[in-house]
DNA sequence: TCATTTCTGGACTCGTTCGTCCATAACGCT
DNA sequence: AGCGTTATGGACGAACGAGTCCAGAAATGA
């Protein structure tokens, strides 16, 4: 019984993170974003509340989605466990080295833009390291019970030490470092996970 | 022959740097750092240019004391390299996670914001990036010659991977991950690295 | 002491950006 | 069709921040 929005939300969302990714939030202008969304700020205001909290959406959005891309990377059966963890480290590496504008992740980068200020940034990356390493510890428990990965150390702990790999890798993408070396740390951590006695 | 100047530059650069190190480069005023170093505007701008000519100087003279505390951690003989190497990657987890305001690295966090738009940035954090990995490399080759690394994989290998996990961890650690995971991951990583065949 | 040169610091300018406001438009319901 | 409600979007206000400017201070050498 009122006028109904004319734009979509989501579509909005998905612009903004564009340009709060490239530019960081600090650096991103509210009409930067109205002008790439076609919104009005009047609209942008009236939907999102300020750029705070349109950030705050932004950075729960892509948190969500990247727990879930890698949640999708690593379900499967204990048979492929290795094969897809496996796939899963050299797809980071080459997804950074890709990523020619070096924006790194959005997570990485709001984090450390905002984490030390902002209290619900902080604990929204909390939250979704920590999703990503039990992702991680699963799939590391599934390769030990098929015999891939030797069963003598905690799946948690190898989980935590991949995961800072992974963290590694993107930041040193950032640094400049090249698609070769990010590659070969990705091969490299895979072989010195322990085998198993057999 | 001409009025000498009543500050100390260093002095200036070192508050500089704290201010961009807690803040980031776009939300930290030229009016903070210049009344955190009671300079007036004249004087700051007088003496380095400029807000981006500034901050060029204190990501310089970061970057390379960085390297060189690594490098006074890491010299020494072969016998105890691997002390050192492995007191090296205990002492960063722990740095990280003393690090309560969760700045982590000026290094990582100036990258992170300005390397995609700033090549000199960016270029210098690729200098620094390539000094530690050649630290690291020169530390494991002499873990390697006196046995306490295996000698199959390459020393250079190795310190990528090394370098990986010591930036990796400081990204968790601004995800707010707990000290005792830090140091865990510390402790696997160095547990991983091959041992001699003997 | 005086002249010259550089430093100092704060007032000022100007562009920029967040957020507000409001007249108008669009829709659903009766 | 008319009414009430919400969306729209651009103009506007106000604050803020980078960089400039300049009148005066301080030091050195003649």
């Amino acid at each position: 019984m009122a006028r109904p929005r004319k734009f979509d939300e989501q579509r909005v969302l998905d612009t903004a993170r564009e340009r709060f990714w490239s530019g960081g939030y600090a650096a991103t202008r509210m009409d930067d974003i109205a002008e790439a969304t076609g919104l009005g700020k009047g609209s942008l205001y009236g939907a999102f509340g300020g750029k705070r909290e349109l950030f705050h959406r932004v950075f729960d959005d892509y948190c969500g989605s990247v727990v879930d891309a890698v949640s999708r990377q690593l379900d499967g059966n204990d048979a492929d466990a290795y094969a897809r963890l496996s796939a899963h480290v050299y797809a980071v590496a080459a997804a950074t080295a890709a990523d020619t504008d070096r924006r790194g992740c959005l997570l990485a980068k709001g984090a450390a833009e905002l984490a030390e200020h902002d209290e619900a940034v902080a604990e929204r990356a909390r939250a979704a390291i920590e999703a990503l390493q039990a992702l991680l510890e699963d799939d590391i428990a599934a390769c030990q019970r098929h015999g891939d990965i030797g069963a003598d150390v905690e799946p948690g702990r190898l989980a935590a030490l991949v995961l800072a790999v992974l963290r590694g890798i993107e930041a040193l993408g950032k640094a400049g470092v090249s698609e070769e070396t990010l590659t070969d740390i990705a091969r490299t951590a895979l072989a010195v996970l322990p085998r198993p006695a057999d």
